[in-house]
DNA sequence: CGTGCAGTTGAGCAAATTCAACGCTTGTGG
DNA sequence: CCACAAGCGTTGAATTTGCTCAACTGCACG
């Protein structure tokens, strides 16, 4: 599929929310997240997007959150009219589109079930989510902050960093780095998974 | 498009998790849920369907929550493979399938962002969803119990009745009886969304 | 080195939950 | 027609959970 691999650093935006969805991206490397400021200055996290993960495909004319890189990126961008009139005559494109709106859901609808939760069933919900999304089963790199893990679990850094440590101190995982996370315990983490 | 109309009691499951996903289903008269139980007995509500609504459209093979009528409702069943057969020589039929996931992508989104907010905020963003999908601007009778609305929400059926409570207090709205709400102040209500 | 950023930890506080009691409405049976 | 039970909603008091505010640590970068 044609399109132009274009690079990202740290934090620039990718795109801004409401402005014209003309291109949607797929990231090739590093990790990019999307997300909603409220007039409070809360920020939601709507979703983070690692390696091989499509996003900024809207089915209206604008988007509907911001996104940034994450790290510094390699993001693979799309002009959206050219894959319009791609999926106007091939029906296996137009399925894909589909799939990829559909997948969107089921994550959305699964984080649902998790901010219906307590802290420390959010944290295991999400580490088991990036574990399952890692290639390794074992260990996680996490790409993303404590404030951008925060704002996607509906929590406080501190929450999240003091839930974080109770889980080494269960034993359910270790914590080499902050920002590399291994699993000790899978099944002590699926039990709060709920 | 075809279908058959079918009556459903109130609390009568229309189908049930994990179950093939044969049909598909649009609310006629009355309302409807979809939820799931976790383990420990806590249920989350996916979503609230009303008249007009198309609900357990699925892309793979099994459905992914619960669904049961609120009130006593009517529900066109459509058979998901001559859905599928249209989608695959009418192109219309194939985008319009994307659009229906794509709304719910967008309604599970705004979800997403009232429950990372305060109890009345997300009691406020509910009554405001529901005055959108009603007619009325100014009324909605809901069909739904308090515990329903607790378990959209993520909060317990005490904290909505007080949030209730203290929103008809502070003359943002008016509760004639408990499943009719009045709006009297929308810009309270708006100011509350954030 | 020192400065700044990210993360951790602690103490006190606010918000929502839990537990419990009570009121209102509806339906059922005597 | 009244008595009573059941379901739903509201209200109150005590408790728990996560948040706020604040201090402190470790680490990377100039």
């Amino acid at each position: 599929m044609m399109g132009v691999i274009m690079p990202f650093e740290r934090n620039v935006e990718i795109y801004g929310e409401d402005e014209p969805a003309d291109y949607l991206y797929k990231v090739v490397s590093g990790a990019v997240r999307t997300y909603k400021i409220l007039a409070d200055g809360r920020r939601q996290i709507g979703a983070f997007y690692l390696p091989g993960d499509v996003f900024g495909l809207e089915m209206g004319s604008a988007h509907t959150f911001s996104s940034e890189a994450i790290a510094d990126s390699k993001v693979l961008v799309i002009k959206r009219s050219s894959v319009a009139t791609l999926a106007a005559s091939n029906n296996s494109v137009a399925q894909q589109l589909w799939t990829i709106t559909a997948r969107e859901l089921r994550r959305v609808e699964a984080r649902l079930m998790l901010l219906i939760k307590t802290a420390e069933e959010r944290v295991a919900g999400f580490l088991l989510e990036m574990i399952k999304r890692s290639n390794d089963a074992g260990t996680v790199e996490l790409p993303m902050s404590r404030q951008d893990i925060a704002d996607y679990l509906g929590l406080t850094i501190e929450t999240v960093s003091r839930t974080m440590t109770q889980l080494e101190h269960s034993a359910a995982i270790a914590l080499p780095s902050s920002r590399r996370v291994v699993i000790r315990n899978r099944s002590a983490l699926n039990r709060l998974n709920g």
